[in-house]
RNA sequence: CGGGGUGUGGCGCAGUUGGUAGCGCACCUGGUUUGGGACCAGGGGGCCGCUGGUUCGAGUCCAGUCACCCCGACCA
């Protein structure tokens, strides 16, 4: 029987739900909200960090990591990153269970109470800080550029599985500077880094822009973010960049002395990307038949599949696809053989299809007396035979062109989907039956921004940067506007 | 927190007017197979989410409760 996977077209979010769970991306839990990421899940997370990684290290990062737990009062100290938060934290109250005397249940030991409760962190920027004052005293000590892989809680009421998870994990960098310039230049530095990582490495094409009041950042003066669109026709924010300006220098005190011998506060940055970026890659780039994963990110980008009928055809097979699977790694390719004997090659082809594996290689008889074997790739499910001469040579042209693709693909769907409207007719127009990113004018106001959410559910996605300013009017208020923004409804 | 839905072997489900639980997949054994999710034969595995009630008898009826999923509000 074959795996039934529910279509796209069908129904977006089930198709969405099914596929992480049959393709081994991820399990539900036991805890409410929270997901398992199992071993290919996590691979592609690896996967992910060590690409970033690098890309912070190039960019002068090191790595630090702050606790857990936060103490109740440091929360308090940034009043809109306190409003922006509190709402949605896990808390800790106390710190031993005991035996119920009676029941003889293990309960919470009420003696044990916490003098001062401690937040489960939902972002760093407090306990960060408070940190930040005890290193930072003279110029000199500037700039910090640290980063942190971590994991952080947030108490969402409604969850999906890597789109928003109670727990997820996350890199967060947290810099400061001693001019605003400086850290404005990192603020826009980094959304350029996740920006060429997303779409060099996800093959996901996004917009760069700065986000409206509405959307920015708790405690943020400007919060600058990359958007992506998804094959629904929905917005994902897929990371983002927060110039913080002074505001956590002033909460926690964080003040150093220039070389003029004044006392400064610090200037701030923090940007972040999460487990989401797993959902965007699905959601950007899989089909029916499952994952379609971009070869830069891919845990196995080949996969090798004997077909046989004796045992002599078998050995003599794997000799092949050894030397085949040597050739490649030597490539830098990573390569798995699946000489498992209790599943037949059909059975294979459809589950690795399932799993996204780029490039398959199936080797039989037939190609034994041709010296040859046949190259199925995934992201157009074309498949041909192919001269094993130069193979490895062929398959790293191949990957570099599905790579290719299907970022072509995704910027086509996205043009596709990217509408310029004039009026508001037009605009819930598109909305209903096209869906997609809209380019519309705004006059500016928050309360034209949530107004048009509240009629139509759309959100301004961003006001993207490298577009050119042109006059008109906002399409509900037809108030005078210097720029179009764009408009998606969004996970 | 509102609306909808679902809880029955590992997974997906069926179970009639109440009569003591079944199917497909997976698993185990043996055999035949292997170029797109194989077939045959045999086998193992379930306090039917939980609690209480009605009844001679409850997966089924009643009340309560818990959990999860989907759609909103909230959000990376």
């Amino acid at each position: 029987m074959a795996k039934e996977i529910t279509s796209r077209t069908d129904d977006y979010s089930q198709w969405y739900n099914d596929l992480v769970l049959k393709a081994g991306l991820a399990d539900y839990s036991a805890v409410r909200g929270c997901m398992v990421i199992k071993p290919y899940g996590y691979s592609i997370w690896e996967k992910i960090q060590r690409q970033l990684d690098d890309m912070f290290k190039e960019t002068g990062h090191e790595n630090a990591y702050f606790p857990l737990f936060i103490p109740k009062s440091f929360f308090t100290k940034e009043a809109s990153h306190v409003e922006g938060f509190a709402k949605e934290c896990a808390v800790v109250t106390h710190y031993r269970l005991k035996n119920d005397p009676i029941t003889n249940e293990i309960i919470v030991d009420p003696d044990a109470k916490l003098e001062e409760e401690l937040i489960v962190r939902p972002t760093s920027e407090t306990i960060i800080w408070n940190t930040y004052r005890d290193w930072i005293k003279s110029y000199r000590d500037l700039p910090i550029l640290v980063n942190q892989w971590a994991n952080v809680v947030r108490w969402e009421m409604r969850t999906r599985l890597f789109l928003r998870t109670t727990e997820f994990l996350w890199q967060e960098g947290h810099t400061a500077h001693a001019t605003s310039d400086e850290a404005q230049e990192e603020t826009i530095k980094m959304l350029n880094v996740y920006a060429s990582f997303v779409e060099e490495y996800m093959a996901v094409p996004v917009i760069k822009g700065i986000k409206t009041e509405n959307e920015r950042f708790a405690g943020a003066i400007e919060t600058y973010c990359i958007e992506a669109l998804m094959q629904d026709g929905k917005a994902l924010q897929a990371g983002t960049s927060h110039f913080l300006g002074q505001n956590f220098a002033k909460a926690f005190d964080v003040k150093y002395t220039n070389n003029e011998g004044k006392q400064e506060f610090v200037w701030a940055t923090s940007w972040g990307v999460s487990t989401r970026l797993i959902g965007a890659l699905i959601m950007a780039h899989s089909d029916d038949e499952g994952l379609v994963l971009p070869p830069k990110l891919a845990p196995i980008q080949v996969v090798i599949v004997p077909i046989y009928k004796t045992q002599e055809q078998f050995d003599e097979i794997s000799l092949l696809a050894n030397t085949i699977s040597k050739n490649l790694k030597a490539k830098g390719i990573s390569v798995k053989y699946d000489n498992r004997e209790n599943q037949r090659p059909g059975w294979k082809f459809a589950e690795y299809e399932m799993k996204g594996v780029p490039v398959r290689i199936a080797i039989g008889p037939k190609d034994l007396e041709n010296g040859t074997v046949e190259v199925a790739r995934r992201d157009t499910k074309e498949k041909e035979t192919l001269q094993i001469i130069d193979l490895e040579i062929k398959i790293e042209n191949l990957l570099e062109r599905i790579q290719t693709n299907i970022y072509q693909k995704a910027l086509d769907y996205r043009t596709e989907h990217t509408t310029v409207v004039d009026t508001f007719d037009e605009f819930k127009k598109v909305l209903e039956n096209k869906t997609g990113f809209i380019s519309a004018h705004w006059d500016g106001t928050s309360e034209t921004e949530k107004k048009i959410k509240e009629l139509t559910k759309a959100t301004i996605r961003c006001i993207p940067l490298n577009q050119n300013e042109e006059n008109g009017v906002c399409i509900l208020t037809g108030n005078q506007s210097k720029q179009r923004v764009l408009f998606a409804k969004a996970y």
